[in-house]
DNA sequence: CAGTACGTTTAGTAGAAACTAAACATACTG
DNA sequence: CAGTATGTTTAGTTTCTACTAAACGTACTG
């Protein structure tokens, strides 16, 4: 703490909420599998009403640029953040993409999506080995079990990816268009509360 | 390699798909960051015909007992595998969950769930925060900020915690309904594939 | 052209997580 | 009750990843 008054000064109030914040959203991303001070750069990005510099990010976050230098890069990679140049400054700014769908967005399709494909190709090319040889006579069973299987998942995988892909769609339908279409149709319960009732852990 | 044969033998084509199908399902588990002998073990049992032993396991994943032990005990816990007793016989025998749905809504319900609630809590306490200081004059306007984009932030986890409960109730309903869920009402895009041109890696 | 402000890169480090090897617990079996 | 088969737990090792500290590159500034 040897700092000498970051950037910013809230009063007490607000700048506990900030620092709350910005440990919700480490936790948020560590638990994704992301590094926490990602998660943490983002809260606080999406915090300020302003972009913020790399510094400013430091003082924040209390990580060393180096690290907001590449967490940040890795930010804007996944479209979570925007690079902003100002002409006349040298300091590039940052801001967080506000609109969380596109966020998701940018994940699906950065990490799910390739190891997606890998998964659902090695699914089918195992199946057509499958297919392909020909088995002794008390393993054409086993060839037909496996098949059966390989199928199934391959079933699913295209479901789960027609999945993603459609939600991926939403972004511009927003958050009203989603739930109506969901609630409507597929949840016969009478309750207004769609989760289930476990408030507790 | 010192084993001697292992249980099973099926024909060279039958063991290097299942050998590959394990491997594919190791990369899944780790990229989901799950443990990658997790993977494997569900890929094992998954192929395989009839439950299979722990023993059984160490010989088709190559881990040592402990390890299985603890893999196999977590993936019970998640739903993704069932533990079978049978009389008579003083192994347990282990058979994966062959629908898939289940074992997302398992791995959600466990997972995703916790964290989710603790983040969505963050968010309503620092709005809560935010909303019950009185604030410094020149402050007013940032409080307000804070307040807006947190109650942002809250509205799309609402959202998203909507989403993956209804999700978790497609469990009977399978994939043709949710596909046609999706097909009519959201996609307006004329074309049969869902996927947009992506066939290659 | 020396000096400074920024951002990036690199070598090294610290911590976490999953595995191995082996001890342990428990229950059958002869 | 000794012996064996089976699953679990524990201590220690390995491996990986994200970070720090510091060097570096580059472009402005006086």
């Amino acid at each position: 703490m040897t700092e000498s008054e970051p950037v910013l000064t809230a009063s007490p109030d607000l700048e506990s909420v900030r620092r709350d914040f910005i440990e919700g959203m480490s936790r948020v991303a560590a638990f994704w599998g992301l590094p926490k001070a990602m998660g943490a750069i983002y809260g606080a990005l999406y915090l300020s009403p302003e972009p913020l510099s790399l510094d400013d990010l430091v003082a924040y976050v209390g990580v060393t640029k180096g690290a907001v230098s590449t967490n940040v890069r890795h930010l804007a990679r996944l479209g979570m953040v925007r690079e902003e140049v100002r002409l006349g400054e040298r300091r590039d700014f940052y801001s967080a993409e506000g609109d969380f769908w596109k966020v998701v967005k940018g994940v699906l399709r950065e990490r799910e999506k390739a190891e997606f494909d890998r998964a659902l190709s090695t699914v089918r090319q195992c199946l057509d080995a499958v297919g392909a040889a020909d088995h002794a006579p008390e393993e054409t069973s086993l060839a037909l079990h496996y098949q059966e299987r390989l199928g199934q998942m391959q079933g699913f995988f295209s479901s789960l990816d027609t999945l993603v892909a459609t939600v991926m769609r939403l972004d511009d339908l927003r958050h009203a268009s989603l739930l109506g279409l969901f609630g409507k149709r597929v949840v016969p319960a009478g309750d207004g509360n769609p989760r289930e009732g476990s408030e507790e852990r």
